[in-house]
DNA sequence: GACGCATGCCTAGTTCATCTAGTAACGAGG
DNA sequence: CCTCGTTACTAGATGAACTAGGCATGCGTC
Protein backbone atom coordinates (compact mmCIF):
# COMPACT_ATOMS: atom_id res chain seq x y z
CA UNK A 1 0.00 0.00 0.00
CA UNK A 2 1.17 3.32 -1.30
CA UNK A 3 0.56 5.13 2.12
CA UNK A 4 2.68 8.37 1.09
CA UNK A 5 0.14 10.43 -0.38
CA UNK A 6 1.66 14.04 1.40
CA UNK A 7 4.35 14.42 -1.48
CA UNK A 8 1.78 15.95 -3.51
CA UNK A 9 2.50 19.43 -4.56
CA UNK A 10 3.20 21.53 -1.80
CA UNK A 11 3.60 24.34 -2.60
CA UNK A 12 4.38 26.81 0.23
CA UNK A 13 3.02 29.76 0.90
CA UNK A 14 0.53 31.67 -1.06
CA UNK A 15 -0.14 35.37 -1.14
CA UNK A 16 0.22 35.13 -5.05
CA UNK A 17 -3.16 35.24 -6.97
CA UNK A 18 -2.79 32.01 -8.43
CA UNK A 19 -5.44 28.86 -8.43
CA UNK A 20 -4.06 27.18 -5.71
CA UNK A 21 -3.69 29.92 -3.25
CA UNK A 22 -7.22 30.64 -4.45
CA UNK A 23 -8.14 26.45 -3.47
CA UNK A 24 -6.12 27.67 -0.53
CA UNK A 25 -8.24 30.11 0.85
CA UNK A 26 -11.15 28.50 0.44
CA UNK A 27 -10.11 25.73 2.47
CA UNK A 28 -9.27 28.57 5.25
CA UNK A 29 -12.58 29.64 5.14
CA UNK A 30 -14.18 26.38 5.23
CA UNK A 31 -12.17 25.56 8.17
CA UNK A 32 -12.78 28.84 9.87
CA UNK A 33 -16.37 28.10 10.03
CA UNK A 34 -16.10 24.93 11.01
CA UNK A 35 -14.06 25.89 14.23
CA UNK A 36 -16.71 28.73 14.78
CA UNK A 37 -19.73 26.58 14.21
CA UNK A 38 -18.21 23.90 16.90
CA UNK A 39 -17.70 25.81 19.20
CA UNK A 40 -20.54 28.03 19.03
CA UNK A 41 -22.25 24.43 19.53
CA UNK A 42 -20.08 23.53 22.35
CA UNK A 43 -20.71 26.97 24.00
CA UNK A 44 -24.62 26.13 23.83
CA UNK A 45 -24.34 22.56 24.83
CA UNK A 46 -26.18 20.93 22.29
CA UNK A 47 -29.85 21.58 23.30
CA UNK A 48 -31.98 19.34 22.58
CA UNK A 49 -29.88 16.80 23.75
CA UNK A 50 -28.92 14.79 19.97
CA UNK A 51 -25.55 14.43 19.77
CA UNK A 52 -23.96 15.34 16.06
CA UNK A 53 -24.44 12.20 14.96
CA UNK A 54 -27.93 11.20 15.89
CA UNK A 55 -28.85 14.41 13.89
CA UNK A 56 -27.19 13.40 10.89
CA UNK A 57 -28.50 10.00 11.53
CA UNK A 58 -31.87 11.20 11.52
CA UNK A 59 -31.45 13.06 8.27
CA UNK A 60 -30.29 10.60 6.44
CA UNK A 61 -32.45 7.71 7.14
CA UNK A 62 -35.00 10.14 6.47
CA UNK A 63 -34.29 11.41 3.38
CA UNK A 64 -33.24 7.35 2.38
CA UNK A 65 -37.22 6.95 3.68
CA UNK A 66 -38.24 9.55 1.57
CA UNK A 67 -36.68 8.21 -1.67
CA UNK A 68 -38.46 4.67 -0.88
CA UNK A 69 -34.69 2.80 0.04
CA UNK A 70 -34.17 1.01 3.24
CA UNK A 71 -31.27 1.20 5.14
CA UNK A 72 -29.20 -0.88 7.65
CA UNK A 73 -26.68 -0.53 10.31
CA UNK A 74 -23.93 -1.15 8.49
CA UNK A 75 -24.51 1.85 5.39
CA UNK A 76 -25.52 4.13 7.98
CA UNK A 77 -21.82 3.46 9.86
CA UNK A 78 -20.14 3.80 6.86
CA UNK A 79 -21.90 7.30 5.94
CA UNK A 80 -21.11 8.25 9.37
CA UNK A 81 -17.60 7.18 9.36
CA UNK A 82 -18.09 5.13 12.80
CA UNK A 83 -17.30 1.14 12.96
CA UNK A 84 -20.00 -1.21 13.40
CA UNK A 85 -19.79 -0.95 17.82
CA UNK A 86 -20.49 2.43 17.18
CA UNK A 87 -23.47 2.18 15.45
CA UNK A 88 -24.75 -0.20 17.39
CA UNK A 89 -24.80 2.20 20.19
CA UNK A 90 -25.80 5.09 18.46
CA UNK A 91 -29.24 2.79 16.97
CA UNK A 92 -29.75 1.55 20.58
CA UNK A 93 -30.05 5.63 21.58
CA UNK A 94 -32.06 6.69 18.75
CA UNK A 95 -34.43 3.35 19.42
CA UNK A 96 -34.80 4.55 23.52
CA UNK A 97 -35.60 7.63 22.02
CA UNK A 98 -38.50 6.44 20.03
CA UNK A 99 -36.98 7.96 16.58
CA UNK A 100 -36.35 4.48 14.75
CA UNK A 101 -37.60 1.28 15.25
CA UNK A 102 -35.10 -1.77 14.38
CA UNK A 103 -36.97 -4.45 11.83
CA UNK A 104 -35.66 -7.73 10.21
CA UNK A 105 -34.63 -7.28 6.93
CA UNK A 106 -36.79 -9.22 4.25
CA UNK A 107 -34.19 -10.90 2.60
CA UNK A 108 -31.33 -11.56 4.97
CA UNK A 109 -32.33 -12.57 8.41
CA UNK A 110 -29.21 -11.32 9.44
CA UNK A 111 -29.50 -7.92 8.59
CA UNK A 112 -31.57 -5.42 10.11
CA UNK A 113 -33.71 -2.19 8.20
CA UNK A 114 -33.47 0.61 10.53
CA UNK A 115 -36.91 2.67 10.24
CA UNK A 116 -37.70 6.09 11.17
CA UNK A 117 -40.65 6.39 13.80
CA UNK A 118 -40.52 10.00 13.44
CA UNK A 119 -42.58 12.17 10.85
CA UNK A 120 -40.40 13.71 7.95
CA UNK A 121 -41.00 17.01 9.62
CA UNK A 122 -38.16 16.09 11.84
CA UNK A 123 -35.83 16.77 9.22
CA UNK A 124 -36.61 20.07 9.46
CA UNK A 125 -36.65 20.64 12.78
CA UNK A 126 -33.49 18.42 13.36
CA UNK A 127 -32.32 20.97 10.66
CA UNK A 128 -33.17 23.88 11.95
CA UNK A 129 -32.85 22.89 15.51
CA UNK A 130 -30.48 25.77 17.36
CA UNK A 131 -30.39 27.97 13.79
CA UNK A 132 -30.16 31.54 15.18
CA UNK A 133 -31.50 34.76 13.57
CA UNK A 134 -28.10 36.02 12.85
CA UNK A 135 -27.23 33.22 10.23
CA UNK A 136 -30.51 33.61 8.48
CA UNK A 137 -29.63 37.06 8.04
CA UNK A 138 -26.31 36.30 6.65
CA UNK A 139 -27.65 34.31 4.00
CA UNK A 140 -30.56 36.16 3.07
CA UNK A 141 -28.19 39.31 1.74
CA UNK A 142 -27.54 36.86 -0.69
CA UNK A 143 -28.76 37.14 -3.97
CA UNK A 144 -30.40 33.71 -5.18
CA UNK A 145 -28.25 32.96 -7.37
CA UNK A 146 -25.38 33.87 -5.39
CA UNK A 147 -27.37 31.51 -3.22
CA UNK A 148 -27.71 28.51 -5.32
CA UNK A 149 -23.97 28.77 -6.19
CA UNK A 150 -23.33 28.39 -2.28
CA UNK A 151 -25.88 25.22 -1.85
CA UNK A 152 -24.50 23.68 -5.34
CA UNK A 153 -20.51 24.43 -3.99
CA UNK A 154 -21.32 22.96 -0.94
CA UNK A 155 -23.43 19.87 -2.49
CA UNK A 156 -20.22 19.12 -5.40
CA UNK A 157 -17.69 19.22 -1.95
CA UNK A 158 -19.78 16.97 -0.51
CA UNK A 159 -19.91 14.78 -3.28
CA UNK A 160 -15.73 14.52 -3.34
CA UNK A 161 -15.46 13.49 0.21
CA UNK A 162 -17.86 11.14 0.09
CA UNK A 163 -15.46 9.51 -3.17
CA UNK A 164 -12.33 9.70 -1.43
CA UNK A 165 -12.43 6.93 0.44
CA UNK A 166 -16.24 5.51 0.04
CA UNK A 167 -16.17 2.47 -2.88
CA UNK A 168 -18.68 0.14 -1.11
CA UNK A 169 -21.90 2.82 -1.22
CA UNK A 170 -21.31 6.02 -3.71
CA UNK A 171 -21.51 4.78 -6.85
CA UNK A 172 -19.21 7.32 -8.61
CA UNK A 173 -20.52 9.26 -11.37
CA UNK A 174 -19.16 12.25 -11.16
CA UNK A 175 -22.45 14.46 -10.90
CA UNK B 1 -26.45 -5.29 -1.77
CA UNK B 2 -25.73 -2.65 -4.08
CA UNK B 3 -28.20 0.03 -3.05
CA UNK B 4 -28.53 2.84 -5.58
CA UNK B 5 -27.23 5.61 -4.94
CA UNK B 6 -29.60 8.78 -4.58
CA UNK B 7 -28.17 11.36 -6.28
CA UNK B 8 -29.48 14.86 -6.13
CA UNK B 9 -33.06 14.68 -5.89
CA UNK B 10 -32.37 17.83 -3.57
CA UNK B 11 -36.52 18.53 -3.18
CA UNK B 12 -37.29 19.78 -0.31
CA UNK B 13 -40.54 19.42 1.31
CA UNK B 14 -40.28 23.42 1.77
CA UNK B 15 -39.86 23.62 -2.16
CA UNK B 16 -41.79 26.85 -2.40
CA UNK B 17 -39.15 29.64 -3.26
CA UNK B 18 -39.15 31.87 -0.27
CA UNK B 19 -36.15 33.62 1.41
CA UNK B 20 -37.13 31.01 3.87
CA UNK B 21 -36.44 28.06 2.53
CA UNK B 22 -33.17 29.43 0.34
CA UNK B 23 -31.83 29.56 3.72
CA UNK B 24 -33.20 26.45 4.83
CA UNK B 25 -31.04 24.68 1.87
CA UNK B 26 -28.46 26.59 2.30
CA UNK B 27 -28.18 25.69 6.31
CA UNK B 28 -28.59 22.07 4.62
CA UNK B 29 -25.81 22.03 2.45
CA UNK B 30 -23.85 22.80 5.47
CA UNK B 31 -24.33 20.63 7.32
CA UNK B 32 -24.38 17.75 4.09
CA UNK B 33 -20.87 19.15 3.66
CA UNK B 34 -19.81 19.09 7.63
CA UNK B 35 -21.17 15.29 8.17
CA UNK B 36 -18.86 14.22 4.73
CA UNK B 37 -16.00 15.99 6.15
CA UNK B 38 -15.99 14.53 9.22
CA UNK B 39 -17.03 11.25 8.47
CA UNK B 40 -13.97 11.44 5.54
CA UNK B 41 -12.01 12.50 8.68
CA UNK B 42 -12.99 9.88 11.04
CA UNK B 43 -12.27 7.13 7.63
CA UNK B 44 -8.95 8.43 7.45
CA UNK B 45 -8.10 8.21 10.57
CA UNK B 46 -6.92 11.90 10.80
CA UNK B 47 -2.98 10.96 9.49
CA UNK B 48 -0.91 13.34 11.77
CA UNK B 49 -1.99 11.93 15.12
CA UNK B 50 -3.53 15.36 15.54
CA UNK B 51 -6.82 15.47 17.01
CA UNK B 52 -8.96 17.83 15.33
CA UNK B 53 -9.28 20.82 18.09
CA UNK B 54 -5.03 20.54 18.18
CA UNK B 55 -5.29 20.96 14.59
CA UNK B 56 -7.24 24.43 14.82
CA UNK B 57 -5.41 25.74 17.98
CA UNK B 58 -2.14 25.24 15.94
CA UNK B 59 -3.55 27.21 13.07
CA UNK B 60 -4.92 30.08 15.50
CA UNK B 61 -1.32 29.85 17.23
CA UNK B 62 0.49 29.79 13.72
CA UNK B 63 -1.24 33.13 12.51
CA UNK B 64 -1.87 34.90 15.39
CA UNK B 65 2.28 34.88 15.59
CA UNK B 66 2.45 36.01 12.22
CA UNK B 67 0.55 39.23 12.86
CA UNK B 68 2.76 39.90 16.03
CA UNK B 69 0.31 38.92 18.43
CA UNK B 70 0.62 36.48 21.28
CA UNK B 71 -2.61 34.18 22.67
CA UNK B 72 -2.43 32.81 25.88
CA UNK B 73 -4.54 29.53 26.67
CA UNK B 74 -7.76 31.46 28.16
CA UNK B 75 -7.88 32.89 24.66
CA UNK B 76 -7.11 30.07 22.94
CA UNK B 77 -9.83 28.12 24.66
CA UNK B 78 -12.22 30.50 24.15
CA UNK B 79 -11.72 30.21 20.55
CA UNK B 80 -11.77 26.17 20.15
CA UNK B 81 -15.00 27.20 22.80
CA UNK B 82 -13.57 24.82 25.56
CA UNK B 83 -12.79 25.24 29.22
CA UNK B 84 -10.22 26.48 30.88
CA UNK B 85 -9.44 22.82 32.05
CA UNK B 86 -9.42 21.29 29.02
CA UNK B 87 -7.49 24.06 27.15
CA UNK B 88 -4.82 22.56 29.63
CA UNK B 89 -4.46 19.20 28.57
CA UNK B 90 -4.49 20.37 24.90
CA UNK B 91 -1.85 22.42 25.61
CA UNK B 92 0.36 19.63 27.54
CA UNK B 93 -0.39 17.49 24.12
CA UNK B 94 0.73 19.93 22.25
CA UNK B 95 4.07 20.66 24.24
CA UNK B 96 4.59 16.76 24.58
CA UNK B 97 4.73 16.62 21.02
CA UNK B 98 6.76 19.84 20.67
CA UNK B 99 4.87 21.67 18.60
CA UNK B 100 4.48 24.58 21.44
CA UNK B 101 6.16 25.96 24.08
CA UNK B 102 4.47 27.48 27.38
CA UNK B 103 6.54 31.38 28.24
CA UNK B 104 5.65 33.15 30.94
CA UNK B 105 3.92 36.49 30.27
CA UNK B 106 6.21 39.73 30.78
CA UNK B 107 3.19 41.34 31.58
CA UNK B 108 1.84 39.32 34.07
CA UNK B 109 3.35 36.72 36.07
CA UNK B 110 0.14 34.97 36.37
CA UNK B 111 -0.27 34.34 32.83
CA UNK B 112 1.25 32.32 29.66
CA UNK B 113 1.92 32.91 26.41
CA UNK B 114 1.76 30.16 24.56
CA UNK B 115 4.53 29.67 21.45
CA UNK B 116 4.32 28.07 18.18
CA UNK B 117 7.56 25.95 18.00
CA UNK B 118 6.72 24.66 14.17
CA UNK B 119 7.76 26.52 11.41
CA UNK B 120 4.89 28.56 9.77
CA UNK B 121 5.03 26.68 6.89
CA UNK B 122 3.10 24.18 9.15
CA UNK B 123 -0.02 26.06 8.92
CA UNK B 124 -0.09 24.83 5.06
CA UNK B 125 0.52 21.34 6.11
CA UNK B 126 -2.14 22.08 8.51
CA UNK B 127 -4.67 22.77 6.31
CA UNK B 128 -3.54 20.26 3.31
CA UNK B 129 -2.90 17.97 5.40
CA UNK B 130 -5.13 15.62 4.57
CA UNK B 131 -6.60 17.47 1.88
CA UNK B 132 -6.91 15.35 -1.67
CA UNK B 133 -7.08 16.62 -4.87
CA UNK B 134 -10.62 15.52 -5.36
CA UNK B 135 -11.65 19.04 -3.19
CA UNK B 136 -9.01 21.39 -4.89
CA UNK B 137 -10.40 20.15 -8.34
CA UNK B 138 -14.09 21.26 -7.25
CA UNK B 139 -12.50 24.37 -5.94
CA UNK B 140 -10.67 25.45 -9.09
CA UNK B 141 -13.73 25.15 -11.13
CA UNK B 142 -15.21 27.96 -9.34
CA UNK B 143 -14.13 31.32 -11.37
CA UNK B 144 -12.73 34.20 -9.23
CA UNK B 145 -15.47 35.68 -8.69
CA UNK B 146 -17.14 32.82 -7.25
CA UNK B 147 -14.73 31.83 -4.97
CA UNK B 148 -14.64 35.62 -3.52
CA UNK B 149 -18.07 34.94 -2.85
CA UNK B 150 -17.69 31.86 -1.03
CA UNK B 151 -15.05 33.16 0.82
CA UNK B 152 -17.22 36.10 1.84
CA UNK B 153 -20.18 34.36 2.52
CA UNK B 154 -18.19 31.58 4.99
CA UNK B 155 -16.16 34.32 6.26
CA UNK B 156 -19.37 36.25 7.22
CA UNK B 157 -21.41 33.04 9.09
CA UNK B 158 -18.28 32.70 11.31
CA UNK B 159 -18.53 36.45 12.11
CA UNK B 160 -21.82 35.50 12.98
CA UNK B 161 -21.61 32.42 14.75
CA UNK B 162 -18.59 34.28 16.90
CA UNK B 163 -20.85 36.99 17.99
CA UNK B 164 -23.96 34.86 19.02
CA UNK B 165 -22.16 33.94 22.27
CA UNK B 166 -19.16 35.90 22.45
CA UNK B 167 -18.73 39.50 23.01
CA UNK B 168 -15.20 39.22 24.67
CA UNK B 169 -12.87 38.10 21.81
CA UNK B 170 -13.90 40.34 18.86
CA UNK B 171 -11.00 40.85 17.58
CA UNK B 172 -10.81 40.25 13.89
CA UNK B 173 -8.35 38.30 11.76
CA UNK B 174 -9.81 38.62 8.39
CA UNK B 175 -7.50 39.54 5.28
C1' DG C 1 2.69 47.35 53.70
C1' DA C 2 -1.46 43.93 54.74
C1' DC C 3 -6.09 42.49 53.59
C1' DG C 4 -9.79 40.78 50.34
C1' DC C 5 -11.40 39.61 46.00
C1' DA C 6 -10.61 38.64 41.04
C1' DT C 7 -7.97 36.31 37.57
C1' DG C 8 -5.18 32.66 35.12
C1' DC C 9 -3.82 28.16 34.97
C1' DC C 10 -3.69 23.64 36.70
C1' DT C 11 -5.32 19.10 39.21
C1' DA C 12 -8.71 15.49 40.26
C1' DG C 13 -12.39 12.80 39.17
C1' DT C 14 -16.43 11.95 36.04
C1' DT C 15 -18.96 11.37 31.75
C1' DC C 16 -19.67 10.13 27.10
C1' DA C 17 -18.79 8.66 22.49
C1' DT C 18 -15.77 6.40 20.23
C1' DC C 19 -12.42 2.40 19.42
C1' DT C 20 -10.58 -2.72 19.37
C1' DA C 21 -11.49 -7.39 19.98
C1' DG C 22 -14.22 -11.05 20.17
C1' DT C 23 -18.97 -13.73 19.71
C1' DA C 24 -23.31 -15.68 17.69
C1' DA C 25 -26.22 -16.25 13.80
C1' DC C 26 -26.75 -16.46 9.09
C1' DG C 27 -25.56 -16.95 3.78
C1' DA C 28 -22.92 -18.94 -0.03
C1' DG C 29 -20.02 -22.67 -1.91
C1' DG C 30 -17.20 -26.73 -1.80
C1' DC D 1 -22.11 -31.24 6.36
C1' DC D 2 -17.88 -27.98 6.83
C1' DT D 3 -15.74 -23.65 6.02
C1' DC D 4 -15.43 -18.92 5.20
C1' DG D 5 -17.07 -14.28 4.94
C1' DT D 6 -20.76 -11.10 6.64
C1' DT D 7 -23.96 -8.77 9.95
C1' DA D 8 -25.01 -7.10 14.18
C1' DC D 9 -24.04 -7.15 18.88
C1' DT D 10 -21.30 -7.24 23.68
C1' DA D 11 -17.43 -6.09 26.76
C1' DG D 12 -13.64 -3.43 28.11
C1' DA D 13 -10.37 0.32 27.11
C1' DT D 14 -9.19 4.91 25.46
C1' DG D 15 -9.41 9.77 24.91
C1' DA D 16 -11.14 14.22 25.07
C1' DA D 17 -14.39 16.84 26.89
C1' DC D 18 -16.76 18.39 31.33
C1' DT D 19 -17.47 20.14 36.63
C1' DA D 20 -15.48 21.43 40.87
C1' DG D 21 -11.96 23.03 43.32
C1' DG D 22 -6.86 24.59 44.47
C1' DC D 23 -2.80 27.79 44.24
C1' DA D 24 -0.38 31.52 42.87
C1' DT D 25 -0.43 36.14 41.30
C1' DG D 26 -2.43 40.84 40.44
C1' DC D 27 -4.89 44.86 41.97
C1' DG D 28 -7.72 48.00 44.70
C1' DT D 29 -8.39 49.63 49.47
C1' DC D 30 -7.40 50.56 54.06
Amino acid sequence: MTSDRTDSARHYWYGDGSERSRSIAVLEALRGFRAAESAQRRRSQISLGLGENDILAMRYLLRANEEGRSVGPKELAHYLGITSASITVLLDRLEKADRIRREPSPFDRRALIIVPAVPTDEIAIATLGEVREELIQVIEALSPDDAELVIRFLAEMREALDQIDNHAYANEEHR
